[in-house]
DNA sequence: AAAATAGAGATTGTTCAACAATCTTTTGAC
DNA sequence: GTCAAAAGATTGTTGAACAATCTCTATTTT
């Protein structure tokens, strides 16, 4: 029942700060791919054991992830991968929908040849079918859109961000391939902001996040009916 | 030497589901309200005592904090309350300048009325000399402004962002005051607002923002090379 | 047989005490 | 006065303990 835990390599002793830190970012990796899916529940005897840590050390890590909100601390219950609903897609296109466009028209850092390069990737990552490629190639073009706030706060907001937005489609489990036709999308953004209309490229964008948001939106509700 | 810890009044019992974030809410609070300076050293032991919590619940809480940016832990030196810099200067205003104008020309939450208010209690604070009065009502209004955005976690970061503007102030003794004539600039922006400008009112703030922020650097300055 | 109850067992929340690693201060030599 | 070494203090982490709470099972009740 438990087996999952021994599937995580230890640390080979290298060097951290703070264990805490390498608990919750090892946490964090696992959870952002797959392997310990939303609604898992993680004993902390257990997870201990397995990461090689003491249980008073891995609960400073759950105290980091939690305010992450990558997991849901139920008191004297345990502590368990979040498992996003609609609300939570909501909130994740609330903040999208605030920064993202805000960045293209006004950021001061605006990157368009690294915005160019991302879709070069994508490009490359769906002519091989290799959809984690255009996950990543996709999440490196929104990241380089935020980058353009010249703002960490706001770079790592996104990660986290980007990171619940995994949590959903791992919990959505038949989700087509959302991916795919967003390459375009985003070639055509890149498109304006080479001519340099910004602001037309942040109305633009923020017409994508609508549509997205409501697509994913409904293919949540519909396979949650299931 | 270490009396300012005694004056933290103690958990009166109360009920809190996890003692690592009450213990994090509560040193917030010090520090928000200057009763903990910026770079003071928070000793384990003696918080853990004035607290009353062992320091293993404390430490649960400073990983909060650290987090949260508000105190700095330095590997086997210590945690100190942060000192903002004018790197940080630059970061908050990054941060608000892309969250708050987009939040005024396309957040679904906007709220006017909300808004104008702020302003009364920041007038009639103004009114009656009363300085933390008019930063609260400044705090209100901004936060109303970021509401607009529907987003929990905007709301979460601006509450940070705006913590760590108070503590910047905190380490420039000798401030002057700049809340007041921000004042009559948010009314400007109500009353745009008001007459459905949006677009002209994010274009306003975004100005506001930048002299702001150009003010604040230059008073900095000032005040480290004494 | 189904539902309610009581109790045993397991898990979490928190504390305490200990120890290695690292930093700081004191001491002593030059 | 400067530098190095030892003593002392603080942090990082662990392990064990115990109360509070939850979960599951077995028993009783209807």
């Amino acid at each position: 029942m438990n087996e999952i835990y021994t599937s995580i390599p230890l640390g080979s002793g290298s060097t951290h700060a703070h264990t805490s830190t390498w608990v919750a970012s090892t946490l964090r990796q696992e959870i952002a791919q797959g392997r310990l899916l939303p609604g898992s529940k993680l004993s902390e005897q257990a997870l201990a054991d397995a990461l090689g840590v003491s249980r008073n050390t891995l609960r400073e890590g759950f105290t980091l992830l939690d305010s992450e909100l990558i997991i849901t601390r139920i008191p004297n219950r345990g502590v368990f991968v979040s498992s996003p609903g609609a609300a939570d897609i909501r909130e994740i296109y609330a903040v999208r929908r605030t920064i993202e466009p805000a960045a293209l028209a006004w950021g001061p850092a605006l990157d368009v040849p690294a915005l160019a390069q991302a879709i070069v990737e994508a490009r490359a990552a769906a002519k091989a079918q290799d959809v984690p490629g255009m996950a990543d190639a996709n999440q490196r073009f929104h990241e380089s859109v935020v980058r353009a706030t010249g703002s960490v706060h706001l770079l790592e907001l996104m990660g986290r961000i980007l990171a619940k937005m995994r949590l959903v489609f791992h919990s959505m489990s038949d989700a087509p391939d959302f991916h795919s036709h967003y390459v375009e999308r985003n070639a055509a953004l890149v498109a304006l902001l080479a001519s340099g209309q910004r602001n037309e490229a942040a109305q633009t964008l923020l017409g994508y996040l609508d549509t997205a948001e409501a697509e994913l939106l409904d293919h949540y509700e519909s396979s949650q009916k299931i």
